[in-house]
DNA sequence: TATTGTTATACTCTATAACTATA
DNA sequence: TATAGTTATAGAGTATAACAATA
């Protein structure tokens, strides 16, 4: 692709797309999915089965809807996460002695293994993807992310 | 938020969520695709629909296939946009002369008018939603995502 | 009555395959 | 044969509504 969006004018004319800050996020997010993807598919993973292990990898363990709530999801559309952790025997419902309408989520030791494999491959693989950006550009990027994923405005 | 990720240790346990790059550029795209998308619905459009138009306001009118590409999208996801536009009278289909199979797609006046309206819109929301970040770091921020869109890898 | 997990269902977004009309 | 647009269809991803078990 040569694509080639000139810098130049300031324009009369609407912002191209690439000045767009929806059209940015999109397609930034767009093509880190598929670079992650193609990271993790050598361990049978993915970028958001991942995130799933790293948000029940605590030492309190978490009830389906708190790790929901965590994930930023639905509860209904973490009961087919939790199928699919059980399937590949990763973790397991464990019903909660204290409240038995809660399961709690138990990793399993190759679920813990995956994680763990996964993470280094999510650290080189950020790295890459942010290489083309000056090291301090690349922190001001992250931390410019989190604020405004944290911003309840 | 608290969370104050030192970039200290390696850390044995897994990155927290707010700390993912993945995790990151889902929840920003997705805070800023609601905030725009109440920012232009008392215009009766949203980004996605002005994101088309804008990319269809040229001096040269493109083909439905010219348009999809610089869009990122598939022909066939291209076809019920601009039958959206049409329905909404903002653009019509005509026939290219030169090639007969082509569909060249022009804005109507209020396709236009509403692009423009929509524009101001757009501009405001992103100064908005870019407010919680020192102007500094939302240049550079603007800047790594230009990078991070275009880069090949 | 309210809450947790579940199922069924539907809606959005997008792509693949196959058709048509042109070239 | 190849290309532009179209249609039908299917696959993610996610949410809403209703239900069972439990509180």
């Amino acid at each position: 692709m040569t694509s080639s969006a000139r810098p130049g004018q300031p324009s009369t004319r609407p912002g191209q797309l690439p000045d767009r800050l929806g059209y940015l996020l999109k397609h930034v997010q767009l093509r880190y999915a598929e670079t992650s993807a193609r990271a993790l598919a050598p361990l049978g993973t993915d970028g958001r089965e991942v995130a799933v292990l790293a948000v029940l990898a605590t030492d309190t363990p978490l009830s389906q809807q708190e790790a929901a709530g965590q994930l930023g999801v639905d509860r209904t559309t973490m009961v087919a996460l939790v199928d699919d952790l059980e399937a590949k025997s990763l973790a397991e419902r464990v019903r909660s002695p204290a409240d038995r309408r809660k399961n709690i989520i138990r990793l399993t030791a190759s679920g813990r293994e995956l994680l763990e494999r996964a993470e280094r491959v999510r650290l080189r693989t950020e790295r890459e993807f942010l290489a083309p950006l000056p090291a301090p550009d690349a922190r001001v990027l992250l931390a410019a992310l989190r604020t405004l994923a944290a911003a309840d405005d």
